[in-house]
DNA sequence: GTTAGGG
DNA sequence: CCCTAAC
């Protein structure tokens, strides 16, 4: 998150973030950010750094805000230290932070969590608090004016520290120069981006005002990271203290299964020695995986305590929805800090990037093939990962029904390395599943008809064509499945010719059963003849 | 290691 | 698609 300064001395607040993101995702903090805000007043770009621009003057022109004054009333204020116009461009190199804004301060705000650190400032202070917000002087139109103002921004302020992971924001205290110095610095992986300072004599502020604002500085201090937490200065270890405590009180969001999962991923690689299809289980290890599966899910567990403590050390982990940690990501951190020197600034990175960094295998990313990523990502065994689904194509299927007639059934392993070879999600057991589920559709398919005619929405996300099911019941007439206990293992052609035989076999006993029935009918006609002779 | 079968 | 037993 940053605020900075637009060319007309616009203070807005923003969502960016650095690395690769989703455009939707910046969405999200947008919507976050502006939640409480109504008016549309505003339209703006952000250039992302991956280059993808989303223009976002579409959907939040309703909802970013701006502080009305002039350019450089607040640049102006005495007391006042500005460092953040410009710095982010500074900082992002390519991004860009155009926005153009028409000043009419409209604000309003739903949300009251904020407002209680407000609730027992007095017009004056929360004026104050504004100004070091925003860095503005605050015309006052009534007495909750300046709480409306601060309190949408003061909401978003510490949501979105405590939910983002990405920077960092804190309102300092500082003893400087013989002043207290409140400070609000944003930083990005520790780059100043912005430093919002308002700094106030010690006698110029009351002391009731002094403690207000202490409050104030702890509570956004605990949104810091450990890494800031050396700069602040709080008033006695008692209140750092307090200050941790209330810390542990607002936990972060948790990270999502499927993080934790993708993360317990990452750490079985760590551990395992073997991946890919082959590492499966055996008979004789049965036991032996059994009870290494059940550490691995206390070990799981466990790693989901480090998780959320970690995310207490370093900050707060905001995990995006819909991002599973990509396997390649894990090395591009792990040569720049595998360094004792390099620990420190793990407090700098994501927590998350941090496990990864520790669980990621010591392969550089160039041995790892495509293939095996897919393998380890999809099929390693002794993880909990689900594999993904992906439904099979017609090809695929086309391509299993050449695999029976050429191999029959039963044998999935073989059809595997001729045809899907080149299907790495594709195991001899999926095969052999895709297989059933075709026979089970070619018997229901008549059935089914009738229900296509009533639904045929339903049934065309998963519909299979009718002349492909004719094969498969072509094929099972053939090879039946399951396959009888002798003919399993056996090859094709063993096959064939004991199906061959087995018809030889029919035909010759209904041969020899006409022969008798045929004996049987001249004896009985002879019968007949030799009743009436007499 | 591979396959069958239940879920 | 997962899991387990059986081979």
């Amino acid at each position: 998150m940053a605020i900075w300064q637009t060319g007309k001395g616009v203070w807005l607040f923003a969502a960016t973030l650095l690395g690769p993101c989703e455009p939707l995702y910046v969405v999200e903090l947008l919507d976050i950010m502006f939640q409480g805000m109504d008016n549309a007043v505003c339209h703006g770009r952000i250039s992302l750094p991956t280059c993808q621009e989303y223009l976002w003057e579409a959907k939040h022109s309703d909802k970013v805000f701006k502080l009305e004054g002039g350019p450089d009333s607040c640049l102006q204020n005495a007391g006042l230290e500005s460092h953040s116009p410009g710095v982010y461009k500074e900082c992002c190199g390519a991004e860009t932070a155009d926005l153009s804004c028409e000043s009419t301060p409209r604000l309003g705000y739903k949300d009251n969590r904020s407002s209680l650190l407000l609730d027992h400032m007095s017009v004056q202070e929360r004026q104050l608090v504004f100004r070091n917000m925003f860095r503005y002087e605050t015309p006052i139109i009534d007495k909750q004016w300046p709480k409306h103002s601060i309190s949408p921004g003061l909401q978003n302020f510490f949501e979105l520290e405590s939910g983002s992971n990405l920077a960092e924001c804190g309102l300092m205290t500082k003893k400087n120069e013989g002043k207290t110095v409140l400070s609000s610095s944003i930083e990005f992986f520790g780059k100043d981006t912005g430093t919002i300072k308002g700094s106030l004599s010690d006698e110029g502020m009351s002391r009731d005002l002094q403690v207000k604002w202490k409050k104030l500085a702890d509570l956004e201090s605990l949104k810091t990271s450990n890494s800031r937490v050396s700069e602040i200065e709080l008033c006695s270890s008692d209140e750092r203290d307090k200050a941790g405590a209330f810390a542990m009180q607002k936990r972060s969001r948790r990270p999502p299964r499927r993080y934790i999962e993708e993360l317990a991923q990452s750490k079985s690689k760590f551990y395992s020695r073997k991946c890919g299809v082959a590492c499966k289980r055996s008979k004789n290890s049965f036991l032996h995986v059994r009870s290494d599966k059940n550490n691995r899910q206390k070990e799981t567990q466990e790693e989901t305590l480090l998780c959320q403590d970690k995310s207490y050390e370093v900050g707060c982990i905001q995990v995006p929805f819909g991002l599973p940690v990509e396997a390649g990501q894990l090395e591009e951190h792990n040569s720049s800090l595998n360094s004792e020197d390099c620990k420190e600034d793990h407090k700098l990175l994501r927590s998350s990037e941090k496990l990864e960094i520790e669980y990621s295998p010591a392969k550089s990313r160039e041995e790892i093939s495509d293939d095996e990523c897919v393998l380890r990502r999809s099929t390693q065994k002794g993880s909990k990962q689900i594999k993904h689904y992906t439904s099979w194509t017609s090809s695929e299927v086309m391509k299993l029904i050449e695999g029976v007639s050429q191999c029959g059934v039963g044998r999935w392993s073989a059809m595997k390395r001729l045809l899907f070879s080149s299907c790495s999600h594709r195991t001899a057991v999926d095969i052999k599943d895709k297989w059933r589920n075709l026979l089970k559709a070619s018997c229901t398919q008549l059935q089914k008809e009738r229900k296509i005619k009533r639904d045929i929405s339903k049934q065309a996300s998963d519909h299979v064509p009718e002349s492909v099911l004719q094969r498969v019941r072509e094929l099972a007439v053939i090879y039946p499945y399951p396959r009888r206990k002798s003919q399993q293992g056996k090859s094709s052609v063993y096959v064939f010719f004991s199906s061959l035989s087995q018809v030889v076999v029919v035909i010759w006993s209904a041969l020899i059963i006409a022969v008798r029935v045929t004996n049987l009918a001249i004896y009985l006609l002879t019968c007949v003849v030799w009743l009436l002779a007499f």
